[in-house]
RNA sequence: GGUCCGUUCGUCUAGGGGUUAGGACGCAUCCCUUUCACGGAUGAAACACGGGUUCGAUUCCCGUAUCGACUACCA
């Protein structure tokens, strides 16, 4: 078989597509592009009852940001569209009619009443697992019990029926998963799943294979919660005849919540406080808010990172990879077997590396966005200093606003702390003398002049400049700490620093 | 309950019949820095348990425990 790779990404517009989705999504855009392969894109949205509007837009959205866009997809179609399962809805009733005439599939017309009073008579009847199979399907309503007649006629006028595969009873299944090897289960454990909905549409079941098999796909690359299902799956390729052209499988592990167990949900990203969305999201029939990735700060190359090391590392010790040098190092076999804590705190570092990395102006861009709301100008040039020495304390972009504020704002209040330790009568001197001579100094202002006038203040006191260091800085800044001071000075200017200097004297006092 | 899947530092993981079990995040200490941060160094920290197989098992096999997923006319 040297087909071409053929992959998808098949998400449900249920809501903001949710990171584990996005993390599905990487490696198989990561799989198609090292392998020179096709990555697709199918909107699996059989469900009509659970459809939210916007949902599709979001997941193209945040692809698109993330810079891993499909190559074929319902906004931008290749030959195996169209490219969301409501479009093709009349293309699977055929299908499901074939697997009814080769005997691998029955009409049923059980009532949602008659299988839930099914499930209690076999729970009551202490049956372990109450399923519509190979034993239960002989007293229920069906084409497989009732006459051929009352079959068609039921058909005929028009009463619900849904399809369901005929599961044989003695078989046993097996599937060579990517990741975990040979997977084998008897056909006695599974159940008569519905194939066709009685509205007309497919299951997943169904539209999942056909769809995958019409699309070419290679290699199905999804989470781990189908590895159940993915016996059935085997089934239906085996009874339509695909058994040749059956895709690989690949199950991924899940995303687990930080602390505890379970699956990671937007319940943790709101008791963390961290998001578990790409974007910011609204529902919109709920109002429900969630928040993303992106607005929160972290950097598209920083998430792709990160999102590639949950459940997949390289084999070496390299840490840091662009989304082109994961495309080169990525393999399957490579892909963990178990499921992932979601720890934030590399998310945050990953961050932290990938803007120091960036340049002064890229990041005095951030800044000037970010002052722009604050109603603050600023030259290009200033904000790129600023972004210089501020890029190393910072986490997120909004970081270089935030922590450096003092920067552009004079302080209005001091730090209690440290001026009660700091602050004293050798403090109240050298400053004194310090604004003096920057009120008439009239060279270039730089870190080198802010600093040999400090040290002329201090030293023509007889005053050790380390002893009210701290002092200054507060005096300037309205803080204790902060990055190199003259450097601070420098940017904030002589004028506004001797003003500043000015106010601190008359509000602290010794 | 049943089926399936997994189990190496707190977390992400490398490794693999004989290793001082390696790295990263986080944490701690020290250095650098007239502060803080960055950076550098150091440190604490792991093979779930019980049986086999073997000269030897963390690594292979079986069992137990435990985690998780699935168990819908949802995907």
């Amino acid at each position: 078989m040297n087909r071409e790779v053929r992959v998808r990404f098949a998400p449900s517009p249920t809501g903001a597509l949710h990171i584990g989705g996005v993390r599905t999504a990487l490696y198989n855009y990561l799989f198609a592009r090292k392998t020179n392969g096709k990555f697709l894109l199918r909107i699996e949205d059989t469900d009509q009852t659970r459809f939210v509007q916007g949902a599709e837009n979001y997941i193209k959205e945040a692809l698109d940001w993330l810079g891993i866009s499909p190559d074929e997809s319902p906004w931008n179609p290749g030959d195996c569209g169209p490219y969301r399962q409501s479009e093709r809805k009349p293309m699977y009733m055929q299908y499901a009619m074939d697997l009814v005439e080769k005997g691998h599939a029955y009409y049923a017309f059980d009532t949602a009443e008659e299988l839930d009073a099914m499930r209690e008579r076999l729970t009551a009847a202490r049956v372990v697992s109450p399923q519509y199979n190979s034993i239960t399907r002989t007293q229920m309503k069906n084409s497989l019990t009732l006459p051929e007649d009352e079959v068609k006629a039921r058909l005929a006028s028009g009463e619900p029926y849904v399809i369901r595969i005929k599961i044989p009873r003695k078989e046993e299944v097996r599937l060579n998963d990517l990741i975990r090897g040979w997977v084998m289960v008897h056909s006695s454990t599974l159940d008569d799943k519905v194939l066709m909905k009685s509205d007309g549409m497919p299951t997943y079941h169904l539209a999942n294979i056909v769809d995958d098999h019409l699309m070419g796909i290679t290699h199905v690359i999804r989470g781990e919660e189908w590895l159940p299902s993915a016996p059935l799956h085997v089934l239906l390729y085996k009874y339509f005849g695909w058994e040749e052209t059956m895709p690989e499988f690949a199950h991924l592990p899940l995303l687990l919540k930080p602390d505890g167990n379970g699956k990671l949900s937007k319940r943790d990203a709101d008791k963390h406080g961290f998001p578990v969305f790409p974007m910011d999201w609204t529902d919109p029939n709920t109002g429900e808010k969630a928040m993303g990735f992106k607005e929160q700060g972290y950097l598209k190359e920083a998430l792709i990172n990160f999102l590639a090391f949950l459940g997949w590392n390289p084999g070496d010790h390299r840490e840091m990879f662009t989304l082109e040098e994961l495309v080169e190092a990525f393999s399957i076999e490579r892909i963990g077997k178990s499921g992932t804590k979601f720890d934030i705190n590399k998310a945050k570092w990953y961050n932290e590396q990938y803007l120091r990395a960036k340049s002064d102006s890229e990041l005095a861009g951030y800044l000037m966005a970010d002052l722009e709301l604050e109603g603050i100008p600023i030259e290009a040039d200033k904000a790129a200093q600023i972004a210089h020495i501020m890029k190393e304390r910072a986490t997120f972009p909004a970081d270089l606003w935030k922590e450096g504020k003092f920067m552009l704002i004079a302080p209005s209040a001091f730090d209690e702390t440290v001026a009660s330790k700091k602050w004293n009568q050798d403090a109240v001197t050298v400053l004194n003398a310090y604004k003096e001579k920057l009120s008439v100094f009239s060279g270039g202002f730089n870190p080198e002049t802010a600093k040999s006038l400090l040290e002329a203040a201090a030293e023509e006191n007889g005053i050790k400049l380390g002893k009210v260091m701290q002092a200054v800085r507060l005096a300037a800044t309205g803080v204790g700490a902060g990055p190199d001071l003259m450097a601070v000075f420098s940017i904030i200017g002589k004028d506004e620093l001797a003003q500043r200097i000015g106010f601190a004297l008359e509000k602290l006092s010794v």
